[in-house]
DNA sequence: GCCAACGTTGGC
DNA sequence: GCCAACGTTGGC
């Protein structure tokens, strides 16, 4: 089991979005960036992320799972754009802000803190564990 | 709204 | 294949 990280600006399709799409999910398309499209490819179902709010709260929110693995991007012309899709699994009690990764030292070489551009990261087990301690879980 | 960081593009 | 120019992202 791998763990990852899913950005979005919560203006454009935040979390609230995502719990409406309920069990069928929602196609993590648009990313035209290849080191997030790797990121993807690797993916297996039941993989877990994190969603996290860019720009508006900048924090991880809730917690995702891989619903369907990498398929060719539907609003892509061309197919070496893949992507997969997710679905909520539940909310984080506390949002874990970028501000208190940014001050947790176990967190300090996670993808987010020091790559904040990269908007599909992994995310290692020691670290999914923090923010999930963080989180309230 | 600014700007730093990063990725991509295209001229050479 | 290098690198300057450009566009985009996202924190501040």
């Amino acid at each position: 089991m791998a763990y990852w990280l899913f950005k979005s600006e919560p203006d454009v399709f935040g979390w609230d979005d995502l719990v409406a799409r309920g069990e069928r999910g929602e196609e993590w398309d648009g990313v035209r960036n290849y080191q997030a499209r790797n990121n993807m490819r690797a993916m297996k179902r039941g993989d877990l992320g994190l969603f996290y709010h860019s720009n508006i709260g900048k924090a991880a929110v809730g917690i995702v799972e891989v619903a369907a693995e990498s398929h060719p991007d539907s609003t892509a012309a061309d197919p070496k754009w893949e992507c997969v899709d997710i679905r909520a699994v539940r909310p984080l009690p506390r949002p874990v802000t970028l501000d208190e990764a940014k001050a947790e030292p176990r967190l300090k070489d996670m993808v987010l803190v020091n790559n904040s551009r990269l908007s599909v990261q992994p995310v290692s087990e020691a670290e999914w564990a923090v923010i999930l301690e963080m989180a309230g879980l």
